[in-house]
DNA sequence: CGAAGTGATGTGACTCAGAAACATCACCCT
DNA sequence: AGGGTGATGTTTCTGAGTCACATCACTTCG
């Protein structure tokens, strides 16, 4: 369906990920990345909704994957055995070669409040799929939202390990350690901390 | 301190909130606001950082409250129970003339995308300030960040439930009663649903 | 083979958010 | 009475985001 030049969609991103980086998010223009990719700034924003969003491109994608793949799992799956699943699928869609894009794109973020913002959004917005997708499941809605919080959290703290330089785990491998210190963490919640457990008679 | 007209602060997101609910948020403009209160638009941005802000005036407050609940907590405190210590000293912080306040915003976010990605980055700095204060009390990172959404998550539920015409609770009650939910949930993480379990053999 | 159609792009003009430099006013203190 | 201080107003500017309209490439059909 390519008709001009293909890819303006990918160019604009690669164009906004590269400036960003270089200028700063806040010193990089919407008309400047649109130039870059060779376009206007009114096709930029026919891409995109709005400036953060060309940094973000793709994640929306994730929630349907993640909301199939949770769908798809066996019916007697507990609800972290779903969202296991769920975020295990998702891992394996992402290659190699993404991660310096995603280490371009977590240090541009952690620059930038503006930026922090729409990732809480977009944090909000992968668990919100991830609850109803559980839900449909028969999961109770409390139990749902709090499993989809644990397997969205494992996600992404895979994901900012598989991004780091020395990472020799697979992306996959993260997540499933990942989810499991999550639930050995939520195991606890009513333990008292180990400083004081360590006082207390034996 | 006040000088000229004093609680101009006040006055503006008064007049946000009016003049918002009136026509809705994205056709109102800032200089509408400041006019409203009598002040110009470099003054309303004088008092807030940008257009969102000025609805969620004061929640920055929320965080310190509950940081230094919970560091009050005794020592021997679960993080749940530190936690639950910390959202109810919150919840004794509001006062029953802030229901019609939290109705009219909680309207306002459902209604704009915009006012939701702001509220989910409040969310987060919220149970990132929580985390904190738990971690300061030995509790390990990761049960610090579940044991602190759980806990932000219980008061925006019980936040909710107030604010609802009927509502006869107190919002401390509710927060307890909250988080006492997300417990028992949290302890079902890995319970197959409710309809798998009753077709399994008792 | 050429004309109409379709979808992506460009142009220009506009509104509003937000920042900055500078002027002004009310109040306080001496 | 006069200077200091802090809050406000004025003006101007940049950039995000929107919109109406024109244009171009490619397709399809007569």
């Amino acid at each position: 369906m390519a008709r001009w030049e293909p890819n303006a969609r990918a160019r604009l991103v690669r164009a906004a990920l590269e400036l960003c980086t270089a200028q700063g998010y806040p010193a990089t223009t919407v008309a400047q990345i649109a130039d870059r990719a060779g376009l206007t700034k009114t096709t930029f924003f026919r891409h995109f909704p709005d400036k953060r969003e060309v940094l973000f491109a793709g994640q929306d994608e994730h929630s349907r994957i993640l909301a199939e793949a949770i769908a798809a799992a066996p019916v007697e799956a507990t609800p972290i055995e779903a969202v296991a699943a769920g975020i295990s699928t998702l891992a394996t869609t992402f290659t190699p070669e993404r991660r310096e894009f995603g280490r371009m794109l977590i240090a541009l973020i952690d620059a930038n409040d503006d930026l922090k913002e729409r990732a809480a959004y977009k944090h909000a917005r992968l668990a919100e799929a991830t609850t109803e997708a559980l839900k449909a499941r028969e999961v109770p809605t409390g139990t749902a939202g709090l499993a989809a919080e644990l397997g969205v959290r494992a996600f992404h703290e895979a994901f900012a390990r598989w991004i780091e330089p020395g990472a020799e785990r697979s992306l996959l491998a993260l997540t499933q350690a990942g989810l499991d210190r999550l639930r050995t963490a939520a195991a606890q919640l009513d333990t008292p901390a180990p400083a004081e457990r360590a006082s207390l008679p034996l």
